[in-house]
DNA sequence: TAGTTTATTGACCAATTGGTCAATAATCGC
DNA sequence: GCGATTATTGACCAATTGGTCAATAAACTA
């Protein structure tokens, strides 16, 4: 009976996700929100609630995107070695093109919110632990296989990669080089392997 | 003959520098700096022009200091892997309490401004490479007493040293235990040091 | 076709934004 | 004390901010 959504909530969401993702919270005003998903304030409101509410739903968005690439490429790699090298390769192509400046979503939030935003400083925490968990056991079976070092637990070198992720998107933002960035990731995997 | 100026810039730069780097750019308003410089609108736009150049000269001023003190830091230490250490270590009692929400105000400006923001890009740019040659140089010297693994460059393994430590001040914000970051600079500085 | 329900639209709003400027005040050399 | 020079002050401004709302439109059911 009533009159039925003209948009997709999902592009929609997804509009306003990269919007976010190029210029900040503070730094992206509604009108902005309102070019990129094209539409107009009420519906935006309407659909979403304010202003914030649409950044922790972009930011959920994202996040469960994420989460779902990362379990698939750990998880469906030949090898656990295999699977965290692709990990932290993951789309390094696009990368470390002109989209590396806008570095991670979530790194982004986590900077610019955190300090006195709980909410998305919550969801981030939630998200991190997850992905401590899936980074854990895959470095445990490597391990296990004797392809990673083990005179360092499985969570704190899952904690050491999340780490260096995390300054891998803040590092692109001032030096993106593709050969450099592999380099840097092939490194970390030597240091993850010890000595054999 | 002149009238002199009532306030001392030096401390109205650290006042700015705090409110940036707690908020951020964009969510620090004139009148939150007017209040935290404990200044009229008016003085600051004649002491340090608009509000991107007052960015600008707070960040100039945070790094400078940082400069110091990574330089001394390095330089004072009875070893290459000390001074390492010490570096990495840092201030870390006060960093870990709630001072780690607000991370490094560089890491910050970073992530909020370098996508748009060319001169603050190339401010930090220029930092990172002086940080670059002095963890290099500090790192040579320590693989020529066989302190650190030589099977990675010195040049490279300073890149992901400065890496982590992007990464730290991101992480802190989310989770910010002092024996978890001290286990992790642990962790660093044994990969750093290989197999010996 | 009438009625119910919800979506879209754009005018509207108060508050805040970054920024200007003319009046006033304070210091110095003379 | 006078003039020159610069600092401080706060009133003022246009533009933008996030947000509301009443009118209109569209779909479905009955």
């Amino acid at each position: 009976m009533p009159r039925p959504r003209e948009f997709c909530v999902n592009e929609a969401l997804d509009s306003a996700m990269d919007a976010f993702w190029k210029n900040g919270y503070e730094a992206t005003s509604l009108f902005d929100l309102m070019e990129a998903m094209d539409l107009h304030k009420g519906s935006i409101y309407k659909a979403f609630g304010d202003k914030h509410s649409l950044f922790v739903a972009a930011l959920q968005h994202y996040l469960e995107q994420a989460h779902m690439f990362d379990q698939s490429v750990l998880e469906d790699a030949r090898s656990p070695r295999e699977g965290i090298r692709a990990w932290l390769n993951r789309d390094i192509k696009q990368k470390c093109g002109d989209d590396m400046k806008r570095g991670c979503l979530m790194v982004n939030a986590l900077t610019e919110l955190a300090y006195k935003d709980e909410e998305v400083a919550k969801i981030i925490k939630t998200h991190i632990a997850d992905l401590s968990k899936l980074l854990t056991r895959t470095i445990q079976q490597g391990q296990d296989m004797n392809q990673f070092r083990t005179d360092i637990s499985a969570g704190e070198l899952a904690q050491l990669l999340i780490t260096h992720l995390f300054g891998l998107a803040t590092m692109g933002k001032a030096v993106s080089s593709k050969s450099s960035t592999l380099q840097g990731n092939k490194n970390i995997l030597m240091l993850l392997e010890g000595c054999v």
